[in-house]
DNA sequence: CGCCCCGATGTAAACGATTACATTTTGGCC
DNA sequence: GGCCAAAATGTAATCGTTTACATCGGGGCG
């Protein structure tokens, strides 16, 4: 493939010519600029980016490092972070680590030299235990534990969105609400549990083990559980799920099993995912910007990059905005919902 | 950040010594090789991968070039590519493009000494006239169009499977069956529309210009489409979508709108995305393993790489299945279904 | 003891760009 | 025409690796 040395040689001109018209740098005579032109288009040249990046210390990528990631959630946080990223002139690399700290610290180590930057989401390891990846690389936490403020992060307000869910459910006259956790080990889902436990202790509702069931986030996890809850007695009332996948899955298991939503049981979720609004009867759900989130992230990021990641260290939280619809009931006649309950017009 | 030659110089050995160790070439004596494991753990060394791809002329890395796309498709497609990419070695660098020929030009310039390979979906232009990109760079086109066979690719059985789901349509009795399709301008769109029109005529149902409306691939798009049909007079009694998300928003405007699924009207969809299945009615559609379409398009990429892109080049199409659940309602007790079609297990 | 061979290590030339600095060209002005 | 500043272009060091080839040292063997 064409280098800038057959350019050079082909337009007879120096290297430093051609490198100068690529970059605008300085002034290069309009009529020998467009002699280059014309030659690299005729060899099919393009720079090098990888021989650039040596010299210049900018790749002008940025590396997004995620567990395994469910549907919704995965594609609209990509989409946030693409367009701003893309926005800013950088590339992403994206890459998947199931298999905890060895292999995110495999990973970490892969970047040197390829990334400018990390964006890592690691629910289960404390990203500032990470031992023997390069010193000074720019990381931002997203949906994270973290000890300190070691790190940038950004996280969702998930205990208190759970907790104002819960919260509605109660204040529309369920006692007895189920849980369907989130995956194990996995900080949003013991953050969404937290809150749930939070609104119930409030409420002067006890804890009921048979309540809190384990999930996993998939669509069929959320069936599964939900098969189960439905031999617990007495039956809960409402049931809150971790995430929408798991809440839409519940939901297709009590219809088939013929208990009708709501009246026989509420059931809400979290994300509020586009899918929600459109299930039968439409989800309830805790909304969260995801593509915000990977904005936001992608935005503390550049800022880490431009101030070589001597700067201080920001924790951004995103809130959470309750969506009620159908999937829980309405509220009572006599006891309409806090004004801080967002009720959705009923077209879409 | 530590470099090869300060880890070098603090374990007393030469660069190539230090190289060795990493790249486990030749052999180095256990002892040296402690040591300077030991220096460089301490020192956070990680090999520079762009200095790394400059002289060994391999990135390890796979691009992405997507349009812009709509969530349960864009995350299948990524979880299959990355899935083989990452047991090949390969990291993946994904970018979306929307704004036509122009961007994906400029798109595949700047991917010069940044990846090995690329994997291009481009629904709306013909991949072989782009000009001024990089000559001999490996590509696989995704569901694009191809004018012949100077490019690798690989497509879905589009126009097979409408046609398919539309003959079954009309075997249980549908004589008026509308489709909403795809984007303007979208290579699937266009051939699912074809397979539409092909099962029409070959059943002897003249086309009707009202019953083709134009969709965009998403819920919304869908959602909106589908009440206008409801004003179509004689109303269809079957809508076809061209994908799952616009099936899902159809579904939702008429349940709304008091038309009962599928007794009233009959729905399709076509992608057969996770959520399908839990929907109420569940959705018939088009089953095509996209995850294995993304899996596929990496083996093609990785054996054309591995030979300098001096291959025959291949042309797979990815076949698809149909699946009937509720959303189509029963067929006629008279006339069972062909064979071909396959009725899922009631459960789930 | 001297030779040879082999295993371990070092030397230095790439890879393809950018850029500070040096050099040449240009053109205006007296 | 000669001078000079400014504009245009060239030279060469540099980025952090890999790797062909050279070198070095030590052990086995005659």
């Amino acid at each position: 493939m064409a280098t800038i040395k057959d350019v050079a040689r082909e337009a007879s001109v120096s290297v430093a010519t051609v490198s100068r018209v690529f970059n605008g740098a300085s002034v290069v005579r309009e009529e020998t600029a467009r002699r280059i032109r014309e030659v690299a288009a005729r060899l099919r040249y393009a720079p090098h980016s990888g021989a650039r990046s040596l010299i210049t210390n900018r790749t002008n990528t940025l590396s997004v490092l995620l567990p395994d990631l469910y549907g919704e959630f995965f594609s609209e946080l990509i989409h946030g972070i693409d367009l701003t990223a893309r926005q800013a002139g950088y590339h992403i690399l994206v890459s998947r680590c199931w298999e905890g700290r060895a292999e995110i610290e495999e990973a970490m180590r892969g970047m040197r030299g390829r990334v400018d930057g990390l964006l890592l989401m690691s629910p289960d390891v404390h990203a500032e235990t990470l031992l023997n990846v390069p010193a000074n690389l720019p990381v931002v936490l997203l949906c994270s534990p973290s000890r300190g403020h070691e790190l940038d992060s950004v996280t969702i307000e998930n205990s208190r969105g759970a907790h104002e869910m819960v919260s509605y459910l109660i204040s529309i006259g369920h006692r007895r609400i189920a849980i369907i956790k989130g995956s194990a080990g996995n900080y949003d889902a013991a953050e969404r549990l937290r809150g749930y436990r939070a609104a119930l202790r409030e409420a002067g509702i006890a804890p009921e083990p048979a309540l809190e069931r384990d999930g996993d986030f998939t669509e069929a996890g959320g069936y599964a559980v939900a098969l189960e809850l439905m031999s617990v007695t007495p039956r809960p009332t409402a049931v809150f799920a971790a995430n929408d996948s798991m809440a839409i899955g519940a939901l297709s298991a009590f219809r088939q099993s013929g208990v009708r939503i709501p009246e026989d049981v509420a059931i809400a979720g979290f994300d509020d995912i586009p899918m929600a609004r459109y299930m039968d009867p439409p989800l309830s759900s805790v909304r969260v910007q995801i593509s915000d989130l990977g904005a936001k992230s992608v935005d503390i990021l550049l800022h880490a990059i431009t101030h070589k990641n001597d700067h201080v260290r920001r924790s951004e939280r995103m809130s959470t905005q309750v969506v009620i619809r159908r999937s829980t009931g309405g509220p009572p006649a006599e006891r309409p919902p806090p004004q801080t309950f967002n009720r959705e017009m009923a077209s879409v």
